[in-house]
DNA sequence: ATTCCAATCGCTCAGATGTGCGACTGAACG
DNA sequence: CGTTCAGTCGCACATCTGAGCGATTGGAAT
């Protein structure tokens, strides 16, 4: 740019790109720039402001990962949340691949943020695919905890394994914490057995822990073949069939809700041994994971009904979330 | 965003962008980013150029006349010019119209480009198409110069008329100065007729003045069946066929240039009435306008002789001077 | 364990930038 | 012709930001 000093007259627009491209390109300060095109500081100031709110420069901030995170603030902004994390999948497909694609980036994802979080004060677990695979992502360290508490019945039915202790342990070996364990069926035929149990010293003491436990963290299961719940037989045909009447989305720690965050079925919550989901929302840490196609349902009912404050999810779950919140 | 305060080691990049948008979205300092985020201002700001770095932020000049004026600083840059510039014409094409449009634009362009000079001194003008729309396009007072005089010889041979008269009339007129004409052909028969003429002292008082003008202002002409030497009967058959055979590109005051600048004809020259292109090289300024297809070559010979200092042309033009010299 | 190196930190200080203000300009209007 | 008023202007001043520097840290190599 050897060009003559004075462009004068030349049309504002042209002259706000040409001193935009002295400052944003050249990188020469305000007074250079006016100095070569005759222009005061001030000018120069003032025409970049304009450049600016007129789109003449546009500052754009082109990671993908601005998309998740403004995900993420939408979603905490929303709901209120304490916070928020949006893993980046892929695409949203159905295929089983895809899926725990999905489940083991929002469950490294989590463990990103519990490792940030910094003193998590006693640390209350679900069980269930999801949970498996944050425990298996966590490292040695990643907590100060000295306590690791299970917030819901777990001893499995099946012969297929829930795992339910493994990831309790898992949790524990990576820190050093003490476990507890609950060992009680995640649900039971009837209320009275269910208070029973709770009753009972070793099933009782436990459940007490996973109320003081200060974080918890769970994952939000959706009800249908696939579901855990469902595999581990604790779900008969008929409590399945009037789950689905009562326009049940999914759960959290076995208990599920309706669309809006209530209870499906008060009936059925009452048989089912855990930790109450009125008691997560009071505390500090309440993080519920939600990976996989049709995951937003569910969570939208646990972020209605303020079960969780911190989401960890895909960005498919997130944007649905969103749409229909 | 409440999001929760350290994110601490979340990857490098997603801070990255969450900074960039506290800090370039919603407009707060860096100091401001920093207590939100647990950094301190200086991490803030080393992050803030690493996002800028590896484009994480782009900062993007959208504005069209962008590309234009980048095109000018090519110019200016390569061949060394007090100035350029690059008029935005929609396309090129030879549809007489869209020529038309070309020549209005690189015309008002001029215009805008003279009326934001300041003083300019005496002013010397040639003719042609594109020199009367410039000369119909001047406002009145655009400038304080006391004398307009023809740079080259004008007189209509045909009976088209080449209305040079007109066009230094108008310049005069918008600005009240004086006006002296080149009353002769712009080509004539022989080298001694055309000494004869210049040695008259109407034409040669004209010429004088044309030498002692500061700025001088013509058209870049092409050589074929469009061109006004042709339409006006200067040029015979045989000087055509000559001129091609030599390899010229065009002309800048009826004087024909090769594509590296130099004379095309230095027989034809010689039968030239008018300012000899040696002298343009020394004016302050010697503002040359391309406008239409096919005019690069005659642009680009021009500012390798260095015969123009101040290059007006469109865009199509502009870049392929840029692409070829 | 000790040493070394590179990376990162926060600080100081100077320069760059934004803000609010009074002065000025020029066009519309009485 | 004088008044008004909106739009600009440049300036003083406060704030923000970038550059360079010594201190610190966290590993690798010895």
């Amino acid at each position: 740019m050897t060009a003559v000093g004075r462009q004068g007259t030349l049309s504002d627009t042209r002259l706000m790109v040409r001193i935009a491209q002295l400052y944003y390109r050249l990188q020469l300060s305000q007074e250079q720039v006016g100095q070569r095109l005759g222009l005061s500081r001030f000018q120069v100031g003032r025409l970049l402001d304009r450049a600016l709110r007129e789109e003449i420069v546009r500052i754009e901030i082109v990671h993908p990962d601005a998309r998740l995170i403004e995900l993420e603030d939408a979603l905490v902004e929303r709901f209120g949340l304490r916070s928020a994390v949006v893993a980046d999948t892929p695409e949203a497909s159905s295929d089983e691949a895809a899926q725990r694609l999905a489940r083991d980036a929002v469950a490294g994802a989590a463990v990103d943020f519990l490792a940030a979080l910094g003193p998590t004060g006693s640390i209350g677990v679900s069980w269930g695919r999801q949970m498996l695979e944050l425990a298996r992502q966590l490292e040695p360290g990643w907590t100060d905890a000295v306590e690791v508490v299970q917030l819901n019945g777990a001893t499995s039915l099946s012969a297929e394994p829930t795992r339910a202790t493994e990831i309790a342990e898992r949790f524990g070996a990576t820190t050093g914490a003490s476990i507890r364990l609950l060992a009680a069926p995640a649900i039971v035929g009837s209320p009275e057995l269910r208070r029973a149990l709770e009753a009972d010293p070793a099933v009782g003491s436990t459940l007490e822990a996973a109320r003081a436990a200060s974080t918890a963290i769970f994952g939000l299961g959706i009800l249908g073949r696939d579901s855990v719940l469902v595999g581990s037989g604790f779900l008969s045909e008929r409590d399945q069939a009037n789950l689905r009447e009562a326009g049940a989305v999914g759960d959290i720690l076995g208990r599920f809700l309706r669309p809006d965050g209530r209870i499906a079925s008060p009936e059925l919550d009452d048989r089912t041994v855990g930790l109450p989901l009125a008691d997560l929302v009071a505390k500090p840490i309440s993080l519920g994971l939600a990976a996989g196609p049709g995951r937003g349902p569910v969570a939208l009912a646990a972020l209605l009904g303020r079960y969780v404050n911190v989401l960890v999810t895909d960005a498919t779950n997130a944007r649905w979330v969103i749409d229909h919140g």
